[in-house]
DNA sequence: GCGCAGCGATGCCTTTTAGGCATAATGGAC
DNA sequence: GTCCATTATGCCTAAAAGGCATCGCTGCGC
């Protein structure tokens, strides 16, 4: 036996259920009462349970009709809210985004943007995955992830990967209050190539020595590297010693503050970018999508806020 | 805007999301594929969201069509089991029964009873309530009791009540093992009267009296109860001190058991009821047909029991 | 590179069914 | 009994689902 019960039956019996009267409800559904009538007499057949008591002053429910409409409440309740739930992912108000994240890189945009969009879309479940670089591209490109937020990635693996730049960050040099070279205001690659470096490991961040290399072009000289630290806390820890100076990026300022001095480089324009990592195949959702619209407004403002005086 | 979306859309559109294909989809709902085409195109206007993604290989789901076609199975499922719910409640396989019990009067028929229905109807919860005779038949009026099970209600309380006989019980005389008495087979009235007897309180037990006058109406001596009790337990003690012997109904037996004696009374005939109490009015719902038909049938059983040997 | 196979969409017509109107049947209240 | 409000029935109309033929698209194999 088919089932033919559709929501209209539905529909219609809690109307009749709670009016107690065809008439009343048929009126309140904009039908006529006959037709009502006989939809409710279909389901009946259909389900092969009387659901109402009539009489000539109205209807009452039997007991199977009392928990029938429960069941009919609820049902068209999550009936609503099925196509409400829908509607919300359509418009990026729904759902869960995964976001990928260089921790370091992103101190300046994320944090804005997070607080932002939670306030724009409370009910998306934002996952954040603290990834290293290549991971992220895998996790792009397979689809666990739907954004990432990470320095711009290298040519040979961003093939089907697409970058868009938020931010860009000179280089400077970090250096402790105390160091000579704090008395100057800022300092040539020449000067900086004489004195013994702190860097980061040789091993873990090839791009480094890669970046080390485009900074120097311009010279002769090559830096020599006394120092290689294994991540961005222990080159702090090593520069605050001032035993030497290092290489760093203006973000740096972000994570190290006020415990070094920076210093530009007169005579290099060498940046790099951070911006937002996603596939170029895969469609990335309506929350992603809004996701990219408030980092861009957060970078925007912070692009401005630069050109204010500091408040 | 009218919502007119109606389960043959939730319907249509898991086939083809299950599928991933609409013709199939099509052969297996046994419509036209062009009819299945049409339906989820008018269910995606109607929610204003792309759901499949059509190509010429089949189709593949949007991000909303994932979620929708979970939300649209929890639907679907939950629409099969209201109307199975229903269609259990009216043949008395669900929902809620509520029995008041006199303990000791129901004591032979309630328990079997409870085991058979709820192996018949596991999936009804039977309430019961442990109520004496007068706020049994008030709750039956009020309808938070559908069924009651208790001795034969006077007859100026049953204005509204039906009685139905499940089993009649004799009068005996209870005594202990070692009293004089206990040599003889039976006993008449005359010799109990003559004897001091163990009774129920006059105050709690009114219909106690209105039984012993009836026992007793054959003969001129009336009996003479020399201890009064609170209820069967403190009697059961009493008489097991063997000072007196005390009248009862045969059930007394299946209460005390063997630690006492029983004897016929030879020239009374005088016996009580118990049996299922309803209201006229309210009916009884399924699960109480389906809970009466059973204590009718445990009391049938009883009754041939009797008849053969016991062991 | 072209045709073919398989798929979904479209146009048009048929069938089914929901719905409307008039009216009958029902059954308490007086 | 009569009246009244209420639901049910009969008949017709309108709307919507469904069926058939066909188109258009696209990816694959030759």
């Amino acid at each position: 036996m088919d089932l033919t019960m559709e929501l209209r039956h539905l529909r219609y019996f809690t109307a009749v259920a709670e009016a107690l009267n065809f008439t009343r409800a048929a009126a309140q559904l904009r039908v006529a009462q006959p037709a009502l009538s006989r939809q409710i007499q279909d389901l009946e057949v259909e389900i092969g349970v009387d659901l109402l008591r009539r009489s000539p002053r109205g209807v009452t429910l039997t007991s199977e009709g009392k928990l029938f409409l429960e069941e009919t409440r609820e049902l068209l309740k999550r009936a609503d809210e099925s196509v409400a739930k829908v509607r919300a992912l359509a418009r990026g108000e729904y759902g869960e985004l995964h976001v990928g994240y260089a921790p370091s890189p992103s101190v300046e945009v994320l944090p804005p943007a997070l607080a932002a969009f939670q306030k724009a879309a409370p009910r998306v479940r934002v996952v954040r995955h603290d990834l290293a670089s290549d991971e992220m591209i895998a996790r792009l490109l397979d689809g666990t992830l739907h954004l990432g937020i990470t320095v711009e990635p290298s040519a040979d693996v961003s093939g089907d990967i697409l970058f868009e730049e938020l931010r860009r960050y000179r280089f400077c040099v970090a250096l402790a209050a105390g160091h000579p070279f704090a008395r100057k205001k800022s300092l040539k690659l020449e000067e900086i190539a004489s004195q013994p470096l702190v860097g980061l490991s040789r091993r873990d961040y090839t791009e480094y020595y890669q970046l080390l290399d485009r900074i120097f072009a311009p010279v002769k000289t090559r830096p020599r590297i006394a120092v290689e630290c294994d991540g961005s806390t222990s080159m702090l820890t090593e520069l605050e010693a001032g035993n030497a100076i290092g290489i760093v990026s203006e973000l740096f300022r972000r994570i190290a503050g006020r415990r070094l001095v920076y210093r530009r480089v007169s005579d290099s324009i060498e940046s790099h970018s951070i911006g937002i990592a996603r596939t170029k195949k895969r469609d990335v959702t309506p929350a992603g999508e809004k996701f990219c619209d408030i980092l861009r407004q957060v970078a925007r403002e912070l692009r401005h806020e630069k050109t204010k005086p500091k408040g």
